[in-house]
DNA sequence: GCTAATTGCTAAATGGATTTAGCAGGCGGG
DNA sequence: CCCGCCTGCTAAATCCATTTAGCAATTAGC
């Protein structure tokens, strides 16, 4: 309206027009409580910073204060697994309602990258660093400036004690407890268990906790696995040949308690192939609450991992001053047609 | 090793230890080309830089250059649609490559969001925006410091020129080739048009050119569809009912043509239940690639949307001061079972 | 031998906000 | 009347790297 506006305006610009200094600007602009600044200094830099639609230069705030209002998520995957993209999404509602921004960095879980990733962050003065672990494993954190708040989210760490995890121990036990209330007492197979995985070596470091939550809700109502049919990698052609070895082995069995839902889709493949039908002949739990997981038909019930929780979860813990420990999401029963 | 380092390395630390000035040691790490300072000066600058482990602070270094080597992403959607993970994908890799970091932002599609991101984009400074657009629709842009570059990201903008899109022309026509090479003729069913997709208003802009490039080669061919059948949505629920009724209406049907690979899946559905046997029966082609095309039985024959690839390419115009108009990017033929 | 040009480098300004130290004027207390 | 205190505000330092203008010492040129 007024002109043309060539450069940006400055705090130095309102102070002229609001007729005071910049040191008097900024204290009010920043809402310093303390301030002597009269009422009337108030309402005309207010004025005069709405008029000429002031934006701080958040690089010279930054150069001066530390801050950045930004914060770091440094994941080893991103793409590879469907996973993050919640995680990635709850961190970035979270991180807006704060009124920070992410700052996503990818390290594919090579310890070059991941210095890289964590100096790239450091140099730009994040204000915290989230790590998303997507596989369980011990990230190598250069020295990092001790003030550097860190929240470890779906992984946990021995150097920084905060972190996010899903409750697995308890998901674990509310897929048994699923398949008990609807009756399945003898005829229960487990679809997925490995020792590697139980280790947490290769896989998300919590599927241990989610197992041993299985085993032991199984203790608690007197039951035991008819079969346990263990794998390596959880892909649905994994479940389907599982789950056909089970038919054919075991044909008394009424349920398959998978430890995915990818395996739990391959299932859904060998029970359409020998002509059995869910839950009917026989039912079904997964875990995870993959996309598939409502695609299937019938819907697959399933225990959801919570990862937008987790990642709202995360950038709040980052930005509280006091937290510390282990903060366990709990994992929803999504209850659809498969039991 | 040497003593506790409270405080950060500045360049003022470097030049003391090389014993010239801050000035020099500038200009010998920004690697200026006329300098004119000897071989001696380089040496211990690059020296002293590297013992004392500098690394420049990109607050300072923003505020005089105006370069922070930070993209911001602002997409409207994230976790909402699988898509936008490739897109990052790329689009962080390409970064990466660059030396540079990405600003993830999203708006959910509402104008006052996206506001509100790319000022928080501006306020830092970033060199550059990326928006990507998982729906097509005009994005409403404030005015935005002339300078800075702008790519559209599947999507186009009449505001800004410079764009990166799947090339749906060719791939439509890609998806009839291949039935027609397989000896289809005149048992083929379209599944998913519609006319309101085809004027791009609440899907991708590029569907239009997925449709219109599929009537191209089949008029090319000489062939005609035998139905079309069209919904409102691309859920595979939509079409297991579409598939179903072209069973029932149509059995001498032989191939479905699948807007998208969930609607494919749900047509394996309808299939299963009606025992016809993939591709022996009915030959099936996809798009898109999705995640569930590999899951399948057999696997989905699709039209691969090229994601990571588009977003690498985003990345790459964004920082190439001379690019301009509309680039495509193929859309790879993912040969599997179904046909 | 003396000016002019070149070489090698530095002092100081700059970018924009925050923050400390402190100034001037008014008021109260003794 | 004088000292001290409070009020309302400002000057200047600071964060750190980049960049311009320019100084001193050589070397070249005639």
């Amino acid at each position: 309206m007024a002109g043309l506006t060539k450069k940006r305006v400055t705090l130095a610009d309102v102070a002229r027009l609001a007729g005071l200094s910049s040191a008097a600007a900024s204290m009010i602009l920043t809402g310093r409580p303390d301030t002597r600044l009269s009422a009337e200094a108030h309402r005309r830099v207010h004025e005069a910073a709405a008029q000429l639609g002031y934006r701080p230069n958040l690089a010279a705030q930054a150069l001066r204060t530390d801050k950045t209002r930004t914060i770091a998520f440094i994941s080893d995957y991103v793409a590879t697994t469907r996973y993050a993209n919640g995680l990635i999404r709850g961190a970035l509602a979270a991180a807006q309602e704060a009124g920070h921004v992410l700052l996503l960095l990818e390290t594919g879980g090579e310890p070059d990258r991941e210095v890289q990733a964590i100096e790239a962050a450091l140099d730009r003065q994040v204000d915290g660093i989230i790590f998303a672990a997507m596989r369980a494993r011990e990230i190598f954190v250069p020295t990092l400036p001790a003030a550097t708040p860190v929240v470890m989210l779906n992984g946990t760490s021995t150097r920084f004690p905060l972190s996010v995890l899903p409750d697995e121990l308890t998901g674990g036990h509310s897929s048994v407890d699923l398949l008990y209330a609807a009756g399945h007492r003898d005829g229960i197979a487990l679809v997925g268990h490995n020792k590697i995985a139980e280790q947490g070596l290769f896989r998300s470091e919590t599927v241990g906790r989610r197992i041993a939550g299985i085993h032991a809700a199984m203790r608690e109502h007197g039951l035991d696995f008819a079969v346990e049919e263990s794998c390596w990698e959880w892909e649905p052609h994994h479940g389907f040949e599982l789950a056909r070895k089970v038919l054919a082995q075991r044909p008394e069995i009424t349920a398959l308690l998978c430890l995915n839902d990818r395996l739990a889709f391959g299932a859904y493949q060998a029970l359409a192939e020998a002509g059995r039908s869910v839950p009917g002949d026989i039912a079904i739990v997964g875990f995870d609450n993959d996309e598939i997981a409502g695609y299937l038909r019938p819907g697959l019930t399933t225990i959801a991992l919570p990862h937008e929780e987790m990642g709202r979860a995360s950038v709040r813990l980052l930005l509280s001053p006091d937290a510390s420990g282990e903060h366990l999401i709990s994992m929803p029963v999504v209850v659809r047609a498969s039991i």
